[in-house]
DNA sequence: CCTTGACCTAAAGTTAGGTTTAGAAATTAC
DNA sequence: GTAATTTCTAAACCTAACTTTAGGTCAAGG
């Protein structure tokens, strides 16, 4: 009888539409199996991989982020707790680097608007190290990522 | 010869992309006047204008969200240190509200991974008030704000 | 005057993260 | 055994924030 969870099981397990669940699958963050009839069926573990994959994006993180995190997960058996604790541990670290940039850059806002430098390339909310962990995206090509 | 800047020259000076000017007008965040020829002229104001909208999209702020800011500067003058100093202060407001909210995810973070509650909808970290507040998109219609 | 570079508009394309739709096949419920 | 659900795939559509393209106009230099 324990044959997996049908993906409408662990849509309404998790709160996700089945559309979102069949999506992650694409974007690789799990893999369910396949019955004889050709439906996904997945492991009971997946109901928690997708708790993290909904918490991780809360935090900002992007899917292929997440991808990244979760594929440190052992591969052939079900991940253990402390399993979780592991994967926890660099996901905490990148938070705190996510926190303290926008905390500096709060902190220069302090000091730099109502100034003259905001209009200036020189000014401190420009320099390029925190960028990338702020949330917005901005224009997509400004600072030089522009491609050839 | 003070008759504006061409929008090469606020590109320029920005590091915007010209088209990225021209889609904020179109958004409603700057409003130039045309010349005879029928090109766009921008107010040397304009230049802190966009500055700002290019730090407030790096924390996170869409630009209908950064356009209500910008709204509230007076209309018919250019703004003053004053002007700029008072709509920095409800952003920095905002900006505190969105850190704190960060901060609390990570505290419940810490007390909810590896232990078993992840999975259940009960988990503290699935408290809908910080969800606004966070930077990530997530499912689309999560949490009841599916459309009729 | 003529060429070159900056500028114009409108429309279509792009990415992330999904949703919706359409038509068919598998499961479940009675 | 049949009706009602679920599920399947593929492809099209959606939003935000832009960029790119196409085809034409404006402005400045020689």
């Amino acid at each position: 009888m324990n044959d997996g969870l049908s993906i409408g099981a662990l849509a309404r397990r998790t709160g996700l539409a089945v559309s979102a669940i069949r999506y992650y699958e694409a974007q690789g963050l799990i893999r369910p199996w396949r019955n004889p009839g050709g439906q996904r069926r997945f492991q009971r573990s997946d109901l928690r991989r997708l708790s993290f994959v909904m918490i991780a994006q809360q935090f900002g993180f992007t899917l292929p982020e997440i991808r990244q995190e979760l594929d440190r997960l052992p591969g052939g058996r079900t991940p253990t707790k402390a399993d979780w604790a592991n994967i926890s541990a660099t996901f905490r670290t990148r938070l705190d680097q996510k926190i303290e940039a926008l905390e500096r850059l709060r902190d220069n806002l302090d000091g730099c608007i109502g100034c003259g430098c905001l209009s200036l390339p020189a000014c401190a909310l420009y320099n390029r190290e925190d960028k990338a962990a702020a949330a917005g995206q901005g224009p997509r090509y400004l600072m030089g990522d522009r491609p050839e």
